[in-house]
DNA sequence: CTGAAAGCGCTTACAG
DNA sequence: CTGAAAGCGCTTACAG
């Protein structure tokens, strides 16, 4: 048995794999019918390898009829980089995560490198161990969007010689590259405006989420507002959806003390506290009251939204992290501010 | 020269790499700490391979300390499997793609896959060459979900023994899987409700797009309402997003003959038809114009819009995406309709 | 410019 | 249960 099994080698690979079914050729298959040695194949793969034009064309002609692709997954261990860039998300079927992660995949894909999704949903089943996966990998980076940053995974990429690149966090792991948007500013200008167009009582609505982008937004609010000596009305709830923006907004215009002015810290938020300001509480907006919010999704532009807002500076988070991870530059990590700048529409009255 | 360089050996995995920084560890490292052989770590790592708990243990000890991580390159290079499934994808940003995206990837993960995202937007640079990366990383399976299917890179997958499946295509390479949605069923259903509802002028709204489920939609509707005696005014532009929705709306309501019903291939020309109605005619939703949508985003369900429409099953497509894709179970290429229920909200008026 | 050889980090019969 | 050995498909000095 033995013995014959060894004649049959040849063989082997048909009955192999999932599907048993054909199988990927070989470099040492091209080689052998364009009569040329195996290095040669490697070398009309490699861009800037010395070859010669007429070795280069017999490995292609004989690399087309096989149907040859290179491996990279054998070309990542001899070259110790797979081209693998990992994209940890949560929420993915958000609008503004969507929005990120399609422009994010798509300036990585243009620099050459491949994007493998790691959805870190509440509800993906084994988070951590996800996670793990950009390790066994051996993903040449990793970039964090969104969702709990296990610290200790974070720890391993850096450990292994990964780049990091944290994307709105405040956790400045040693060893990583944050890119963040200024929520502060933001923030600051949405009282600035609220108060100059009139608007007297004030609110601000956010979810329970607790995350440092929308802590940062609601601190730099309240400050701003405290500074003008406005008083503001907290509302704090649910997840960060437009269901938590339609019970915050109900609740805070059921209240004893209605808000006349809300900024609420995401435009999802904002939609809902529009939708319960016109729709159960017959509140025309702006007159009787005027929502900011922040994001600029696609929604914000709609015509039953149309609301004032603030614009991620989506692509040039896209573009930074395509620098940070780009093979040779060796940016140095560290911190990266981005301005989030207004959108103008009609929630919010003009003020003088 | 070189016999220094022989001799300094060990230290060479630190000077490669992009980083030049510390390294991963390898099973050979792990197994000399522990004081076993290479493949007593390889089985400490295998499910159901046969080690005493006694190694076991040791092993494990030993890859704490090292902060080992399976190498799945290589892994995948010896068991021809890779854990690897590629999503293409056009449109990641759109409410109905980033959902089935979301649940998707959820899916494949709890499975014990790793999901590779080749966005195939058509602003993504080099496509095709995109899609080559399928090959490239040796995935085990892709998926298409969206975007143009380039025939030839199909033929590769499935010639390379990649199982392939094709969501809502209507092109079916013998060999592929393919999982659809009744859209036939789904736009009789709105063409009955409609007139059933005592609306007489019907138009349909869809984009220029063309894509096979699009045109299924709309020839099922056209079809159902011919049978009735009804006409329909065909509105077709742009591309399938809101804005196209409320340029078609605006243009049929500007006619001598403005529709007192419209179903929109989408959700999303849904919600522009309905804004162009309502915010630029004024109508009255559903008294004076009835909407019906397609696909159930998350928007349809908002106040302003509260449109009812049909539901994509989102769950079950992902659920038999796994199992076409599962190792072991091989299930027979073909296709599978699945039903989309409708969902019933305020967009329409009840008919008798 | 080109080929033979070593080696990347694993898995898996094979033989004990 | 365990180790030595072969091999997965590549790349890259090395020597011509």
């Amino acid at each position: 048995m033995h013995a014959h099994a060894r004649t049959i080698v040849t063989l082997t690979r048909t009955t192999r794999g999932p599907t048993a079914g054909p199988a990927f050729a070989s470099a040492q298959e091209v080689a052998r019918l364009a009569g040329v040695s195996r290095s040669a194949v490697s070398r009309a793969f490699t861009p800037g390898a010395s070859i010669s034009p007429d070795t280069r064309a017999k490995v292609e002609a004989a690399a087309a009829e096989l149907g040859y692709h290179v491996n990279h997954l054998a070309r990542g261990l001899m070259r110790q980089r797979t081209g693998i860039v990992c994209l940890i998300v949560a929420d993915i079927h958000t609008p503004y995560l969507s929005r990120l992660l399609d422009c994010l995949s798509r300036s990585l894909q243009e620099a050459g490198k491949v994007v493998m999704v790691l959805n870190a949903g509440r509800a993906s089943g084994n988070v951590e161990g996800a996670l793990r996966q950009t390790l066994n990998y051996r993903a040449d980076a990793t970039v964090v969007l969104s969702g709990t940053p296990y610290r200790s995974i974070a720890q391993s990429c850096l450990d292994s010689g990964q780049r990091l690149v944290l994307l709105n966090r405040d956790d400045h792991l040693p060893g990583t590259a944050n890119l963040s948007v200024d929520h502060a500013r933001a923030a600051r200008t949405a009282a600035t405006l609220l108060l100059r167009a009139g608007y007297r009582r004030l609110a601000l609505v956010s979810s329970a989420a607790g995350t440092p982008s929308l802590t940062a937004r609601r601190d730099s609010f309240l400050a701003a507002a405290g500074q003008a000596g406005a008083r503001v009305v907290v509302w704090e709830g649910g997840a960060t959806a437009y269901e938590s923006g339609l019970e915050g907004g109900t609740a805070l215009l059921a209240s004893d003390d209605p808000p006349d002015a809300v900024f609420a810290v995401t435009d999802l938020l904002a939609c809902g506290v529009l939708d319960a300001a016109r729709h159960r509480f017959r509140r025309r907006v702006p007159a009787e009251i005027g929502v900011i919010g922040f994001d600029d999704i696609e929604q914000a532009g709609w015509a039953s939204y149309d609301l004032t807002t603030f614009a991620q500076p989506v692509r040039d988070i896209a573009d930074w992290t395509v620098r940070l991870v780009a093979d040779g530059e060796v940016e140095e990590p560290g911190t990266r501010v981005f301005e989030a700048p207004l959108v103008w529409r009609s929630s919010v009255a003009r003020g003088a």
